[in-house]
DNA sequence: ACCTCCCGCCACTTC
DNA sequence: GAAGTGGCGGGAGGT
């Protein structure tokens, strides 16, 4: 959309994260000028207002406030310097009026329908990249933005409940939010479509549906049959869910989250993900939606209230083309239903697939596998994050001083606890993560020396403090790094990956298990040799995945993939060193193994998933071994909803793209591919991986019956090898979690990262991130012994790491090496998954499907025509449409979107589930019923 | 008359 | 007590 070009311009560096709302305002309004259609309010806003009074740029008030609003330095540098304050604001604003003429004036004042929710929201939108660099800040201010937007910071807060509910958005603090993109948005859908799932949301549907049927022929005795089978499957819904690393957020927006906005929107989204057309009625959506909460209350008022929530949602919801409005013809008459219209959701990828289950599972899992109101982050994750979260003494003091400045900068979050806080602050910011890392590494380096110095060393301090520099790097990316590009938000990974992959593991060599090798930081930094061939630099986060790749034992790895690993480790740093000055979302880059580590912790949390039960077994004896007692439980949990939800959107990719290859391999692959591919242009693909390297694929089978993260050996080599310091000068992060086996595990407190990421704020953030992990595993090999086969110097470590790896596991002859192919290329990307374009405008729907059934559901395009047939109830028989029709959409459609043909081509397994599920036991009379779409 | 849904009151939270 | 959030529903604009 057009927003994602406003976006990038927009979308401000983290350095803006200081910046002062009000000050913006003038600003904001050039922007909003800019953004709104409606808005006649071209004029030039007042200049003395609009440009702080030191600021050069004032003269040219209106020239500097597009380039502001065009660059986000500019806006920052305002913004720091602007001291504007509320009156400010309101005088700019007056000063606004007073240019503009009488009716200008009133022109700006957008009518009611230009008012609309949907149209602030798509203003909203255009304010952010849909698929934000890790690099870019992307807070958002809330002031700022209804000041900008000129609204009131009410409907803001409609807009970002809907948003926050699909993890678009997460709460920072106190009139803060994060922005996501869509990052996180395959992932949630994912999650949300297992969620409905498991709560039966398709039978509820055809229940009610059943029951209006039957209510219409006077029949109460079903309708009372059809409520209680539904009352069943109410009790949990209330919970929000949440992905993993973003719960802290969610959870701590407040004790109303439960009825809030997010999660009627997430309900309201399970109800299309569920249902097989998808399409809901308002009207179904409210009585599901109140039927979670009282079946029995349904009286109109409280429907009204729903309805009109839903409306609300909905607005959200189209302005970010997941859904439009159609209308449902009945017998009585139409009735407004939303059609989905967002990206094909396939859930059960993950299960189906131990690969990308990895992926997909690790979200879903979470959320599916355990009951909905486990799901609730609130109960799983915020206790984890901190428990599992030790703060380094070295970084106490360093922490205190930050979070004493955080509070200065910005009001603290609102979130009711202040562990929250850190976990949402850590997780919430991947890109401020790095930056934070670039800013306070020299300082926690320099703390650390001194605590050294003076504190007694324990082993564990020593290896936290030597590693601090490696660490403090890698998490970053591992974070942002979670495989997928899209997956880049740093936020949500944060915390998890830090508890997953901040230990440490050993190298330990089961001879049957799978198992992940782990360095000691500590013994990365002194073994690892740093080779100046890698250059770390501050690089938008890099997505290097410190995973720790576990693989199935049965499971063949092609070397290729180990390679890929290490080459998009390589790549990844190569590119980075190389794209740095582009800014370049290069650095994303997704190691399979993390992927496969991921997807084995999927596994485990998912006992659905039978095939990884081994994969599982190793993935937990990898982290018990690793951290010496069972961390796997909460970390693995943790680590897994993270990172699956990343594989998953790559899993959806490699099902279609590559099945023949290994599941791990195809999602290595995808991931690359993706990541090659994607610029920072297409940021509109679904997939936010900028640069892509191409790995070679050529399949190298390892004959080991273990899977051995190599590449992320290898990226951890780099990273080791980074981790030098020279590399610590580069990039500092907070520490993760670190477990020794000796020390066992060394949490790190989330509130260290937050504390580090406050300075971040106001410094230019330095990107490079490696994994801790990463570094961990590679610091054991020394690049000298390493490079065996590297024609690349880049690649040489990752590729010695390899091999090292590989022999020192047995699993490779001691004389034979791997050698990983760093070819970097960009990688196209499937239309299919580009999950938006900007300038999309009409979508064909191509394929209806057609049930054989008496009712069926008539869909009619903006011009009244029915476009297409959808059989009202899904119909235990589908039969695959063989009319198509298409349906045009009347909004910001996006064409190659994976919205036109992901509702379609899911609908088919929709379908199946759906009939599984509703149609199991229930028989819905079928009506037949028209759909037809409305103009937005 | 009904559909939409903006608007803002006001309760609840958090600081 | 102030400010931030956001539930809630009156009621107005649209159709």
């Amino acid at each position: 959309m057009g927003s994602e070009e406003k976006e990038n311009h927009s979308s401000k560096p983290q350095q803006n994260v200081l910046k002062t709302p009000l000050k913006q305002a003038a600003t904001s309004h050039s922007v909003l000028t800019e953004i709104q259609p409606d808005s006649g309010l071209l004029t030039t806003p007042p200049k003395s207002k609009e440009v702080p009074h030191g600021d050069p740029w004032t003269p040219t008030a209106n020239l500097k406030i597009l380039i502001s609003a065009a660059s986000p330095e500019i806006r920052n540098r305002e913004q720091k310097k602007g001291l504007s304050d509320r009156s400010e604001t309101v005088e700019t604003k007056h000063c606004l009026h007073e240019h503009l003429s009488g009716d200008e004036y009133e022109r700006s004042q957008p009518s009611r329908k230009e008012k609309s929710l949907g149209l602030l929201c798509h203003r909203f939108l255009a304010r952010y990249p849909n698929y934000p660099s890790i690099a870019e800040n992307s807070d958002i201010c809330l002031d700022e933005v209804a000041e900008e937007l000129n609204v009131e910071r009410r409907r803001i807060y409609d807009i970002v409940n809907v948003l926050e509910s699909l993890h678009m958005v997460s709460r920072l603090a106190k009139n803060r939010y994060a922005w996501y993109g869509r990052h996180n948005l395959n992932r949630t859908l994912q999650t949300l479509k297992k969620v409905g799932e498991e709560n039966k949301y398709t039978q509820q549907i055809e229940m009610i549906k059943k029951r209006e049927y039957d209510f219409e022929l006077d029949n109460d005795k079903n309708e009372e049959m059809a409520t209680k089978l539904v009352g069943p499957n109410e009790h949990s819904e209330m919970c929000f869910v949440e992905l993993p690393g973003m719960e802290f957020r969610a959870a701590s927006v407040n004790s109303r989250k439960d009825k809030s906005l997010r999660v009627m929107s997430q309900k309201f989204v399970m109800l299309f993900l569920v249902s097989t057309p998808q399409i809901v009625s308002l009207e179904v959506a409210a009585r599901i939606l109140i039927g979670e909460d009282h079946v029995e209350d349904l009286d109109k008022s409280k429907f009204k209230t729903k309805i009109r929530r839903l409306y609300d949602i909905a607005n959200v919801l189209s302005s970010l083309e997941l859904i439009k409005k159609v209308h449902v013809k009945e017998e009585r008459g139409r009735k407004p239903a939303f059609k989905w219209t967002g990206p094909e959701v396939l859930p059960d990828t993950q299960d189906t697939k131990p690969l990308t289950t990895t992926t997909s599972l690790v979200p879903s899992n979470s959320a599916k596998s355990k009951s909905p109101k486990e799901q609730c982050s609130k109960n799983l994750f915020p206790l984890r994050g901190k428990q599992n979260f030790t703060r380094h003494p070295s970084l106490i003091k360093l922490v205190k001083t930050i979070e004493s400045d955080r509070r200065k900068i910005h009001s603290a979050p609102s979130s009711p606890s202040k562990t929250s806080t850190h976990n949402d602050q850590k997780s919430s910011l991947p890109s401020k993560m790095a930056q934070l890392a670039a800013i306070c590494k020299p300082q926690i380096e320099e703390q650390s020396r001194e605590l050294k110095m003076k504190l007694t060393r324990s082993p564990l301090e020593c290896k936290l403090s030597s590693s601090d520099e490696s660490l403090l790097k890698c998490e970053p990316n591992t974070t942002s790094s979670c495989q997928n590009p899209s997956l880049v938000q740093p936020l949500g990974v944060l915390p998890l990956i830090h508890n997953s992959v901040s230990p440490v593991m050993l190298p330990q060599t089961h001879s049957a298990i799978s198992y992940a090798i782990y360095l000691h930081p500590s013994q990365a930094q002194t073994v690892t040799t740093y080779s100046p061939s890698f250059t770390l630099q501050s690089v938008p986060c890099p997505n290097v995945t410190r995973t720790k790749s576990v693989l199935d034992g049965n499971s063949k790895i092609p070397l290729s993939q180990m390679t890929t690993g290490q080459g998009d480790s390589n790549a990844s740093e190569v590119s980075v060193a190389n794209l740095m000055a582009k800014e370049t979302q290069v650095t994303k880059i997704e190691f399979t193994p993390e992927k496969c580590l991921k997807r084995s912790q999927a596994l485990q949390e998912n006992s659905s998933i039978k095939k990884c039960k081994s994969d599982e077994k190793s993935l937990e004896d990898v982290y018990t071994v690793s951290n010496g007692h069972s961390v796997k439980g909460e970390r693995t949990s943790s680590s897994t909803l993270h990172l699956k939800p990343e594989i998953s959107n790559f899993q959806e990719e490699n099902q279609h793209k590559s099945e023949k290859l290994d599941q791990n391999v195809e999602c290595c692959f995808d991931h690359e591919r993706k990541g090659l591919s994607e610029d920072k242009s297409r940021s509109s693909t679904t997939q936010e991986m900028p640069v892509a390297f191409a790995v070679s694929t050529h399949e190298t089978l390892f004959s080991s019956g273990y899977l051995i993260p190599l590449a992320q050996c290898s990226q951890n080599s780099n990273e080791a090898i980074f981790s030098n310091k020279e590399n610590s000068g580069i990039c500092s992060l907070p520490h993760v979690t670190y477990s020794s086996p000796i020390a066992g595990v060394i949490p790190v407190t989330a509130s260290e990262f937050t504390a580090v990421n406050i300075p971040a704020f106001h410094v230019t953030p330095l990107k490079l991130m490696v994994p801790p992990s990463s570094i961990a595993a590679a610091p054991v090999v020394n690049s000298s012994c390493l490079n065996s086969s590297h024609s690349n110097p880049v690649q040489n470590p990752s590729s010695s790491i390899l091999n090292f790896t590989l022999q020192h596991l047995g699993l490779i002859p001691a004389g034979m090496q791997v050698s990983p192919n760093p070819v970097l290329q960009p990688v196209p990307i499937s239309p299919k998954q580009e999950s938006v374009s900007p300038v999309s405008e009409n979508v064909t729907l191509q394929q209806e499907r057609v049930f054989k059934t008496e009712s069926n559901i008539t869909v009619y395009d903006l011009n009244g025509k029915s476009s297409a047939v959808i059989p009202l109830q899904q119909s235990r028989i589908p039969v695959k449409s063989k009319e198509s029709q298409s349906v045009t959409e009347s909004f910001f459609r996006t064409p190659g979107g994976p919205n036109a043909i992901s509702s379609l081509s899911s609908s088919p397994s929709n379908s199946d589930c759906a009939d599984g599920i509703s149609h199991g036991n229930l028989f819905v009379p079928q009506r037949k019923l028209e759909v037809s779409e409305d103009q937005l």
